[in-house]
DNA sequence: TCCTTTCTGTAGTCAGAATTATATAAATAG
DNA sequence: CTATTTATATAATTCTGACTACAGAAAGGA
């Protein structure tokens, strides 16, 4: 059982890849198929046959972010010896995936669907999951200080997983507003400040 | 010189005040001339006639914004007696703003223009020099902190005031995906341990 | 009263953007 | 070689949403 009919003439992988960084620099409602299609060099039905519509494209490229691109924050979650160390770790590299982002600037999990548009809907609740899957892997992390004695008995995880997570999601926020890698690299400090 | 030709059917400060409700609901974009016009009554024509364009009547909306629903955290931000106070009634102030939006949640300054679409350009960088101009007043707050001995000499003003700006931000953010005042609340409290 | 001015309602125009119909090209199976 | 299958390119189609032409209505001024 080959393949049959005639080969597809471009790499869907490498194709993804370069749709997934026009919709990380754009947002989904931004990015015009037009520029999907630019960025990979085929035609719309190529993109249709490829991926069925824009939404479904931007699914996948979701996926993808996940596995590589925005997996450094919460790679740096798992490592250093105390929870303090990890925290920061993970907001460093949240600061790396803002800044690295191809055009634009900020997380395509933070940004990429902030309009109330009623068609986005599904896409916005999708974004959405997933900083909430971010939020309660802090937690867990900061569980398990509280567990190791890096943190009080006292502390109250969920309410810093929560807090931590409205730092990231300041992080893109600034960078998209311009902010330099110093200007980002100052909110860290202040914001260990609530781990004593 | 009196009014000449037919007066106009309806009140404009009280339709502009109905505008700015569905910007602050909806963001810039998401907002459609049907939703505009259907929220005051009246008719597209009507609508050009008293506003001139969408993107004027966004500005105007945004100046009303300014000056009454969006004031409370400036104005909380010159009372109390220290910093901290100060401090602390902005950030409960914005939760407040990002609670009473109509609709929706979160800031209009802050999450009423998010996309980069070529043409909301403009209307982005307004918003982003808003968000400065409210960064350099908690500064200046800041900084007299810093000349009265509530904080120390060595504090960094510029640092903070992004930092709590950074906080703003995540309080709309975190309204806009469904957080609830507990919750939002509860974010006050760690970010303030940057003062110590 | 008649003219000028300005607003209002109906019913469009116009542009932009996602998606697709049709014909053609390139591969395998028989 | 022929038929079948799948991909591609050109050129629509379709829909949405900002904006407006035009005719009629409501005021003031001569």
């Amino acid at each position: 059982m080959a393949t049959r009919g005639r080969p597809r003439g471009f790499d869907r992988d490498n194709a993804l890849e370069k749709i997934m960084d026009v919709f990380w620099a754009k947002g989904y409602e931004a990015a015009q198929l037009n520029d999907l299609t630019a960025a990979v060099g085929i035609t719309p039905p190529s993109f249709y046959a490829a991926f069925g519509s824009k939404e479904q494209a931007f699914r996948e490229a979701v996926n993808i972010y996940v596995a590589n691109d925005g997996s450094g924050p919460m790679r740096a979650l798992e490592t250093g010896e105390t929870v303090r160390q990890a925290i920061q770790a993970m907001l460093l590299a949240s600061i790396d995936v803002a800044l690295g982002a191809p055009q634009s600037n900020g997380c395509l999990l933070i940004l990429g669907v902030m309009n109330c548009q009623p068609e986005t809907g599904p896409l916005y609740d999708l974004l959405k999951d997933l900083r909430r899957e971010t939020m309660e892997r802090v937690r867990a992390r900061l569980e398990r200080g509280v567990a190791e004695g890096d943190l009080p008995k006292t502390a109250d995880a969920a309410t810093l997983a929560r807090y931590y997570g409205a730092i990231m999601q300041a992080i893109s926020m600034q960078a998209r507003d311009g902010a330099s890698r110093r200007d980002l690299e100052a909110l860290v400090q202040p914001s260990l400040a609530a781990l004593r």
